[in-house]
DNA sequence: TATTAAATGATAGCATTACTATCATATATA
DNA sequence: TATATATGATAGTAATGCTATCATTTAATA
């Protein structure tokens, strides 16, 4: 039996959707795959539909423009996400064991997702470090976020933030220090690989030690109450 | 007696120093007033002359496109900020009072500062805060680090750094914690400000949370040691 | 002061981007 | 078999991101 993961995604994020039909899998796949190789700047929807051998018609009748779809390819992850971290977290009874196991998903490197064929995680995790934040830094943020576009991401952090209040119920700040575990498992993943005198990891470059500097941050901060 | 701030600017940032003449120094002001209004996106040198009274080829003199203009404008920032941190610590024995006031520095909207008239400091805070990460955030980023136009965000982060390691000589991530900080003291900005729910500033909005938040962060992490 | 260099203004042009519209064709469904 | 739906093919348009040219103003210098 093979599953499939199907994440309900926000409607108006696309015009039509793209996961009901094999043109709109094909946008997903590819865009993914554009954007990764040169980046969201000198993406265009003409070279998409270039490389995925349809027009640049066909693509607008899934997405309004690359915005939107940048959007939708990071709703898709922070959902995404959001059930791994429910799974590998299912059973767990400590939360510190489980804050954990957090920022070890979101500090590491995902392996492409069998269940997904359409999406390539790997990809998309690499896509979220470097393009993510470009979904939300924008003079449209405020009417995005009223559509409810970046619902996923808040709801990833509110659950982390609840998680880090069941480890310490008096901590101040649960949620501001859960955006801030979120952010830094991947500014800190660019820093390391693009700016590393931003960092202490130049050396090896190890994600191992992003997740133990994000473990030390936590902790220390949790454990002094 | 007028004191007259000059920082110096790496020369293959632009194509004719915009600080050597008039139209430069409008190229300056204005830029930084559009992008504040209207965001970096819809930015365009054509918007810019218009709003000058220049032509567009006018500014192509100065700047070869709006990335080496961002860079310019981030890059001058973090110099300002590394030479008001420097002021304002001067004198200040004790390292860890030196990083409470870095701090404070980085987080708190800064003022209109007289001494460079064609530079608002205050719209430019807010500007580092929605559009800094998009200065790096780019594919040419190494290609751009090569020629070092990062070097002011860089040195800042280093400085903050050592004086994180005077605080605590043992510490592991001086250089890690010290990105977080000028990282976080923006993001949780924008967050309180455009994404209220991932922080714990809701409710107030005021920068002094922010504040309270990045110490207790810092000074956990410094004083389990 | 005359001469010359440098900076700006004015205009044109061109390839790419970011779309929208239309019509034909293929495919699925009722 | 009729009909809706998805896709393909093509065209077109306004804005963007430049580059080039030439005239004019301003500044530097002989």
């Amino acid at each position: 039996m093979k599953l499939q993961l199907q994440i309900k995604m926000n409607e108006a994020l696309f015009i039509r959707n793209p996961e009901s039909s094999e043109l709109g899998k094909k946008i997903l796949k590819h865009s993914v795959q554009l954007i990764y190789k040169s980046g969201f700047e000198t993406f265009t929807f003409k070279k998409l539909a270039e490389d995925i051998g349809t027009t640049e018609a066909g693509i607008y009748r899934y997405f309004e423009n690359k915005h939107k779809l940048l959007i939708y390819l990071t709703a898709w992850y922070w959902g995404w996400l959001e059930f791994q971290i429910s799974f590998h977290t299912n059973n767990i009874k400590k939360p510190t064991e489980k804050l954990k196991r957090i920022i070890k998903l979101l500090a590491t490197a995902v392996e492409d997702d069998e269940k997904t064929s359409y999406l390539n995680e790997s990809l998309l995790h690499q896509i979220i470090i470097s393009e993510g934040s470009k979904a939300y830094l924008t003079k449209q943020v405020e009417e995005d976020n009223k559509k409810h576009f970046f619902k996923p991401y808040k709801d990833l952090c509110a659950a982390i933030g609840t998680i880090i209040s069941e480890c310490s119920p008096k901590y101040k700040y649960p949620k501001s220090l859960a955006s801030t575990i979120i952010e830094m498992a991947h500014f800190q993943n660019f820093f390391m690989n693009n700016l590393p005198s931003l960092t202490d990891f130049g050396n090896k470059k190890e994600e191992s030690e992003i997740i133990d500097f994000l473990n030390d941050l936590v902790f220390t901060s949790l454990k002094k109450i």
